[in-house]
DNA sequence: TGATAATTTGTACATCTGTACAAAAGAAAA
DNA sequence: TTTTCTTTTGTACAGATGTACAAATTATCA
């Protein structure tokens, strides 16, 4: 008897599960069909192997996710004022990475997370798929904001989206921290606060003045040291 | 023979650099004992298991890291203005976790690249030292900050000081992204741009107005979201 | 020197790992 | 029904894993 009328399906959502909150080596095959009430036999007959359940988790996300973000992107830069625009920008970026608008309910989150555990454990396997997909995506939206920072070199921005995708990581990896450190106060794991609260810090940090030149004039005379002049930093020329 | 006159350092050494690139579960007993060019019965007559040998790393490392933080946070308190204090205290942070001042040449950056690893892994023999031993370092920096931005709710600051974090985490763990997306414009492991980049970048974010409220009243007649009204950012009130 | 302690080595073992594969069970179509 | 295809099950296996432990080796010190 198919006692689960999809067990494909459900093979692949404990696998997401299991390998987003402990890794992939940690999770053996045996721990994934346990979770979805399968044999261990039919997880190598519907996907091969391990590494090709892997593949296959990546390959059901991250079309509809850099979808959306294109989408989203495409309406963001569409929009007039400067300040609104940079906002939409990192919202269209950040937005699908928490919860993607696709069939998948709930899934953004969860495959997010298990993109920062595969990124943090050097995972081969994926090395390859990231760098492929991800960095087309990554650098529309860094052209987008060239353009609504034009007096911004391009490696800045492009270490600030690094910290951006950090950050995202991060409170997707730990969001236990946030609710321990504000002793209750924040959730960490409450999303629209924590898209919100990402979106707003990385709009200010994209704004601020580049670390050698630009508003260096500004503060000419200040003694101080050589690179980053502290106490320049007051607004955008 | 003793070929190596500090096996038991040799040993340390080697399993620091493998976790931190490979993850825990992904290194073997035996792929340590090769890396550090020892038996592997001695790495459990030296540490007595595994775990006991990733315990032994973050004794080796947490004490003298987070002692240089908090000297480094002392003498930023002191500094008078008030831009100049925010930037050194994000700087007491962010630089004892790319280089260690201790005797461990180097070893800071690779030590802070293994707790991301373990992060992500959600590794939980590491878990407890985290919160013991970590939380009361950024709590000591959180009230800092508070004190240069006593406008801005702690619960805002918890945020903005989680997205720091894992901003230095995924610095460390995935730095060939900056160069690649940057096309060789920007080097990913230059730690002293790293550095000089995140400073910037987070003293900015910590100085953004607060999602909700603050800056609100300056463009209240602006039509627009319940949360995070766009176009609210201009400056600190 | 010789005796005692500290370390290193080699081996062994029970367990877990990914994967292969034949047999069984079920579903679909004739 | 019978036939054919798809899926699930159970078992097996070769290799890796953490760890224990006795023997061999080296260092320390009387």
């Amino acid at each position: 008897m198919t006692r689960n009328p999809n067990m494909r399906e459900a093979i692949l959502s404990a696998a997401e599960s299991l390998f987003s909150t402990r890794g992939f080596n940690a999770v053996s095959i045996r721990d994934i069909a346990l979770e979805a009430g399968a044999n261990p036999g039919s997880v190598t007959y519907h996907f091969k192997s391990k590494d090709g359940l892997l593949l296959e988790i990546y390959k059901r996300h991250c079309g509809p996710m850099n979808k959306r973000r294109i989408e989203l992107l495409v309406a963001a830069r569409r929009v007039r004022d400067v300040q609104d625009r940079l906002e939409a920008i990192v919202r269209a970026y950040v937005q699908p990475a928490f919860s993607s608008s696709s069939d998948l309910a709930g899934g953004g989150a969860r495959f997010t997370r298990l993109r920062a555990v595969m990124s943090a454990e050097g995972n081969a396997v994926v090395g390859r798929i990231i760098a492929e997909i991800f960095d087309d995506t990554t650098n529309a939206f860094i052209e987008a904001i060239e353009q609504s920072l034009p007096h911004l070199p391009r490696k800045t921005l492009v270490w600030r989206s690094q910290f951006l995708l950090g950050a995202l990581y991060y409170t997707l990896v730990n969001p236990e921290r946030v609710t321990r450190l504000s002793r209750g106060e924040a959730d960490g794991a409450d999303m629209a606060e924590a898209i919100e609260q990402l979106v707003s810090a990385t709009v200010a940090s994209l704004q601020a003045p580049d670390i050698n030149g630009e508003a260096a004039a500004e503060s000419a005379a200040k003694a101080g040291a050589r690179k980053a002049p502290a106490g320049s930093r007051s607004r955008n020329p």
